[in-house]
Parts: C-alpha cells; structure tokens; sequence
DNA sequence: GACACTTGCATTTTT
DNA sequence: TGCAAGTGTC
C-alpha cells in the first residue's frame, strides 16, 4: 500500500491525525469536519503503511451504522487486508466478550439481550416481589434511576454506598431485585452488556490482559457521548500500549440525559499524559452563514473547548427565518417551499430535511406531504423491531433459545390468544417465584394441578413450544420464523381478522422472513460453531436502530429529530419548532446544563444544513389539545442579523385560503400584496409596515422586482433583511 | 377470559 | 389532541 493513497486529499490537520500513530491522540472534531475520514484514513494507515496486523486494532462507535460505513470505507481501500480488525458498536464488542468471558462472573454465555421494554417489564416484576405497589412507585422512575447507576459502572453494592437518603434507599432495593430477576431469567439488559464487561476487568486482570495484550490500538468515535462506564473500559483497554485515539466534537454532546458525560472529552488532556490535541476547524459541508451562524449560537455556551471553526464555502444564501401566525402555516409554508424548489429548480427530494425537536411535530409536516404527494421518511418512532408483530415473533424464537426469558413468555403466551389468560399466568408466576422457577417451569407445574379446560391449553402450550425448541432451533433463521407463524397460529390468527391493519402487520412479518433469509445467506460463509445461527440472529437484531436502516434515499424527503439527525446532512434543511418550551424544551431549560445542551442540540441541528437553511417558528401552536402562544426561541436571537433573512408571515390571508385553492393554481401563489414593489418604487430612505416586523426604514436595497432584497432597520424588531417577493410590505 | 370503556399522560432514546 | 395502559363488565 503506497503511503501517498492513503494521505492524499487530506487537509494539514487531518493528516497530522492519521499519522499521530503512537500514545494519546484527542482529535476535536467540529461539524463536518471529516471526522470519518481520519478515523477510516488513520486505521488504513496503521495497516496498510506501520504495518500493525488487523487484529491488534479495536475501534468502537455508537451505531451500528457508523460502524459499518467505517468499516466499508476501510475495505474499499484496503480490500482483505482488513480482515481480523475488530470494529463495532460499544454494546456489540462488549456482547463479544461478555459471550466468551461472561463464565468468570458465574453466569451462563448464553444470556438474552433484554430491550427497554423487557427491562420494564423486569422492574415491574421485582416491584411485585417486593410487595410494592406500582401505582405508588413508578416503575419508570425507578428503571431510569437503574439506568443511571448502571450509566455510572455501579451495582448495587456500590449504588447501596452511595445512596443519600430513604427513597433512594428503596431505589437500591429494587435494582438489588432486579438483577436478581434478570440473573434467573439469564438476561441482561443494555447496561449490563456495559457493565458486566467493565466489573469483569475489573474483577479478572487476566481476562483484561487478555484484551490488552490483543489490542495495541484503539478508536473512539463521538467520545464526547461516552458515559462513565464507556470511558472506564475504554481507558481500561488502552492502559497497557497507551495508543488511544479518540474523536469528538463537545459541541456536539448532546446525550447527557442519557448518562454522556460531556467531562470524558473535555478532561482527556489531563487523564492521558502527554496526550496530543489536534482540532480539525475546517469545515467541508456548509456554506460560510450556516457555520457562521451556528457558532455564533453555540459560542454562547460557557462549558466549552473553545474553538473556530471555518469554511471555504464562502457566499452562500442567508439563513431564512420564517414565522408563522401558527403551526399549521409553518407546515404549509415548509412544504410548499419544498415543493417549489423541487419545480422550479429540479431539487430531488432528498435534497430536503425537515427536523424537529419532538417526534409529536412530525404529525402536520406528514399530513401536508401526503396532501401534495410528496413521498417522505419518517425516521425514528418505532423502530422495526419494536413493532408490536415482529417483537411477538422475536418473543417465540427468544423463548425458543432461552426457557429461562419470562419476559417473551408473558409477551406471547395469549398471542394469539388461546385461552391463557391473567389469572392463569399469575398463578402460575406466583408458583414459579415460591418454588424458584422459571416461568415456563410455572406454567407447567400449575398445569398439574389446574383445572382440566386450563390445564389442556397449557399442555398444548408447552408442547408447541417444546416441539419448536427441539426440532426447529438449529434450522436457517427463516424457516423458524416461517414454521413458528404456522404452528403458533400466529397468521392464521392475523389472516382471519382482514383489516387493512392486520394485512399491514402481515406485511411486517414478511420483512421480517426476508430479513431472516439475508441473514441466513451471509451467515452460511462464516458459521460461528459454538452459536446456532438462531442466536445470532437474536443478538443481531437486539442491537440495531431505527437508524441503521435509515437509507439516504435521493427522492424522498427526510423527516426526523434532531437527535436522530446527528452525523447526517442535507443540502436543504428547515428546522422547526423554533419557540420557547420546544426548543429549547422547558423540561430541559430549567438549569444551565440542560439549557446548554440544547444549545448544542441547536448547533447539531443547525450544522446538518449545506446550502440552505430555514429556521421557522409559529406564534401559535396546538399543542395537547388546546392552543399555546409561543415565543420566538432565544436561540434566535443568537443568529448574528447580517446571517438573516426575513420572511414574512402571510398572515391572515393564509389561514383562510384553503389548500385546494393553491392545488387548483399551480400551488404558487406569491403576488400577494406586493404594490409597493412592482412599479420599482421601493428605495433606501421610504418608511415600510412588515406584517410582523412592524414598521422602519429602507436601509439598502439589491435585486430587482420580486427577487428584490431589503435590509430595514425596523423600530421594534431591528434590522432585517427580506425580500420583496415574501414579505408583506405596506408604504406608509 | 375477551372486549369496550376510561383515565392519565405527553423530551430527546446511538444500544 | 391522541395514544396506551389499566379498569370494569359481560
């Protein structure tokens, strides 16, 4: 491999991060910056020019995507070579070792994957062996207050220490029964797979050894959202070579809820001695007053690594502020733009993004879309796997590899129904907790005593179960789905009901089969012979997104979260929502952190954009029933005004005139009121009424007729720049 | 045990 | 307002 491939095209800063092979290496990121290319670039480096064999390479993202697109990027210019480098998500790699290593903490190898659901439905289990009442405790306060500790690398011993008063007392009570519960189910949950691996290094230094001495090199991706037990593994694993490259952007730490400990990147200088920085500021995706603007609101962070991010994107549009009189005009508005830009100018619709804050506001952008049939993505929701048929599915073939899961047993014990009722579970679940068994066992034992109409569809029950378990768990994925559909009466059941939501459902099941199949043909190659393909199919699809799905396609418009956008661009992005109590959202507005991180949010939001972006808000909002008077997001405020462009609401006009009314023109509709600016009397100097703005004075005027631009110092709402073809304007 | 009705609740969610 | 979980009735 010639050296000159795998650096050429890199900027100064990029190629100093991929040649920076050896000890502590802290790459600052900024949006767009090519994050991806050093990381890809440094691991082609390391392989194809120092010559480190594949396989004493760790490198560890967040998503199953970015894992894969790094790992195809690798490929593509490696080829085979690759082979034996160890890429995957932080649960993925831990689900490795834990599979291989798991023995030495005394529990079995071949644990379930237990999903938030599940894990709710564990807490709500040991509330109920707790005699607690769970309308009293909620069951959700209290698996998040889990989730915390285990965010934290605490089990209960260590959360028992630090407790600090009665409730959180009781809180220890229950994580102490909910390990418990999950230990008899032979599950863990998304946490533990964390963990685990981390009190099993700590507890065995040989295994650890065993890993370190594997791996002279490790990879972070987005280290800015790593939580504590991600950095204690991560600096457990490069403890002993010391060659620990992590890459981040605290600017974009936007998962801090979720246990990320924004301190991870900021503090890496001073955990790692003699670690090296190195800031990638250029930025390649946007144009300069997207970047301009969305540093200028970032900049008002105070916990911050102070830096300056830069584009050679010089020019571009202004970034659009639009408000609306109330939610359903933003919608309007957002989705005629679209689809006049896709007219006029030939933009595909994947040039387009709209995001949100809340999923609950994807509802008007979607019903406008389908009004102008306009084809979009939702991204986000419910994920795949968590549709309520493909997850019953799951629950059979989970059941199938592991009797111990009572969580899938409850799940698919009545489904479709066979007479197996509440009563009928309860009893035998109070059975099975007296005698210590699981709840198949339960099942069973009360079978022996029950009366004879329970007791014969118990039996046929177990015997379904029982016969699927023998005869089908080492078949091709597939086949199993395709004979657990049949035997358990599953599509007959769905067959029967005929509604357009049940054939949906079919449909999902059927993706499902095919999902199974693809799964089946690339794992006929690479036959793992101590698992059966059954499970790894389980823990393959316990460890995937919605996300990791999500294709980039060229003619749909993509809607998503702001979240959920994260590491994505598009050419034209529309952010909306832009008010006060959404954005930045009022749960999260109440002390400096949280206002903090939905700045950061913001500036992710914001950054997704390359050519275009159009910030808008709505002065009304429906919002649980009733109307909401909102106001304008103070992060818009913080967008510098030279970066800004008006636009003009319509006003009344808009919420009368029906949408037929512009379907019926060619849906474009914009000599409104635009007196003033046809003869080409408007001039620097004249006194303009804005709908919104209020009144003020022609500063500068460019362009002509209705691609006039103008900048007017406004009396209330200072200066701002609109055109003449949007704006409302009135002589006075 | 199945189904209709009521009630409470409503950020974000890489795995 | 719209949904999901829980409650009450047949």
């Amino acid at each position: 491999m010639r050296i000159e491939s795998i650096l050429d095209g890199l900027n100064d800063q990029q190629r100093e991060a991929v040649e920076c092979v050896e000890g502590p290496l802290l790459v600052i990121a900024g949006a767009g910056s090519g994050k991806t290319r050093v990381l890809t670039h440094r691991i082609a480096y390391l392989i194809g020019h120092c010559g480190i064999p594949p396989e004493s390479i760790l490198a560890v993202t967040f998503t199953n995507k970015a894992a894969r697109e790094m790992r195809e990027r690798v490929e593509k210019t490696l080829g085979d070579q690759a082979e034996g480098l160890w890429l995957g998500t932080f649960h993925s790699t831990c689900v490795r070792i834990l599979r291989r290593d798991i023995g030495h903490l005394g529990r079995s190898r071949g644990f379930v994957i237990y999903d938030d659901t599940d894990s709710l439905g564990v807490v709500k289990e040991s509330l109920k062996r707790l005699n607690l009442d769970p309308k009293e405790y909620d069951p959700k306060r209290y698996r998040w207050r889990i989730d915390q500790w285990k965010n934290d690398g605490m089990l209960p011993a260590k959360a028992a220490e630090a407790a600090f008063d009665i409730d959180d007392e009781l809180a220890v009570d229950i994580y102490t029964e909910y390990q418990k519960v999950l230990t008899d189910a032979d599950a863990l949950d998304f946490g533990d797979l964390l963990l685990l691996t981390v009190e099993l290094f700590r507890t065995h230094p040989e295994v650890l050894a065993h890993y370190q001495r594997r791996w002279h090199y490790v990879l972070v991706d987005e280290y800015q959202d790593t939580n504590r037990v991600q950095y204690e593994l991560v600096r457990m694993l490069a403890n002993q070579h010391n060659n620990i490259c992590v890459v981040g952007d605290p600017d974009q730490s936007i998962y801090a809820w979720r246990g990320a400990d924004i301190r991870n990147i900021l503090d890496f200088e001073n955990d790692y001695e003699e670690a090296k920085v190195i800031k990638l500021e250029r930025n390649y995706r946007s144009t300069q007053p997207i970047l301009a603007g969305a540093s200028a609101v970032v900049a008002n962070n105070a916990e911050r690594h102070e830096k300056t991010m830069f584009t050679e994107r010089e020019g571009g549009d202004l970034i659009r502020f639009f408000e609306a009189v109330d939610d359903r005009e933003e919608s309007q508005y957002v989705i005629r733009e679209i689809l006049g830009k896709n007219r006029r100018e030939h933009r595909p619709y994947g040039d387009f993004a709209i995001l949100y804050r809340t999923n609950a506001q994807s509802r008007s952008f979607e019903e406008e879309l389908l009004k102008y049939d306009i084809p979009y993505t939702v991204v986000g929701g419910v994920r795949f796997y968590d549709r309520a048929e493909v997850k019953d599915v799951l629950g059979y073939l989970r059941l199938m590899v592991n009797p111990a899961d009572d969580q899938a047993l409850r799940r698919i014990v009545n489904r479709p129904t066979r007479g197996i009722g509440k009563t009928t579970v309860d009893k035998s679940s109070n059975l099975a907790f007296e005698r210590g068994l699981s709840l198949l066992n339960g099942l069973a034992a009360f079978a022996e005593t029950a009366p004879a109409r329970s007791a014969n569809k118990l039996r046929d029950f177990l015997g379904m179960m029982g016969r699927l378990r023998d005869e089908f768990s080492a078949r091709p994925v597939d086949e199993i789905i395709n004979e657990v559909l049949k035997v358990s009466g599953y599509l007959a059941a769905l067959e029967k009901e005929g509604s357009s939501d049940a054939e949906n459902r079919i449909e999902n099941l059927k993706e499902l089969v095919i999902s199974a199949e693809d799964f089946h043909i690339a794992n006929v190659d690479n036959p793992d012979t101590e698992r059966s393909e059954l499970e790894l199919f389980l823990d393959q699809v316990a460890l995937v997104s919605d996300l990791d799905s999500y294709d980039h396609q060229t003619e749909v418009v993509s809607l998503m979260t702001v979240h959920s956008a994260k590491g994505l661009e598009f050419p034209l992005v529309f952010l909306v929502g832009m008010e006060e109590s959404i954005f930045p959202h009022a749960s999260s507005s109440r002390d400096a952190a949280g206002l903090e991180e939905e700045r950061r949010l913001c500036y992710v939001g914001m950054t997704r954009a390359m050519e275009h972006l159009t910030l808008s808000y709505a002065g009304e909002r429906r919002r649980y029933g009733g109307i909401n008077y909102q106001t304008p997001s103070r992060f818009l405020n913080e967008v510098p005004e030279e970066l800004i462009e008006g636009v003009a609401s319509r006003g009344a006009r808009t919420r009368d005139q029906t949408l037929d009314d512009y379907s019926q023109s060619d849906g474009f509709d914009y000599d409104y009121n635009q007196e003033a600016a046809e003869d080409g009397s408007v001039q620097p100097g004249m006194r303009v009424r804005h709908s919104v703005f209020g009144t003020g004075v022609i500063l500068s005027s460019t362009g002509e007729g209705l691609n006039q631009k103008l900048k007017i110092r406004f009396e209330r709402a200072g200066v701002k720049t609109v055109m003449v073809r949007y704006a409302n304007l009135e002589l006075v």
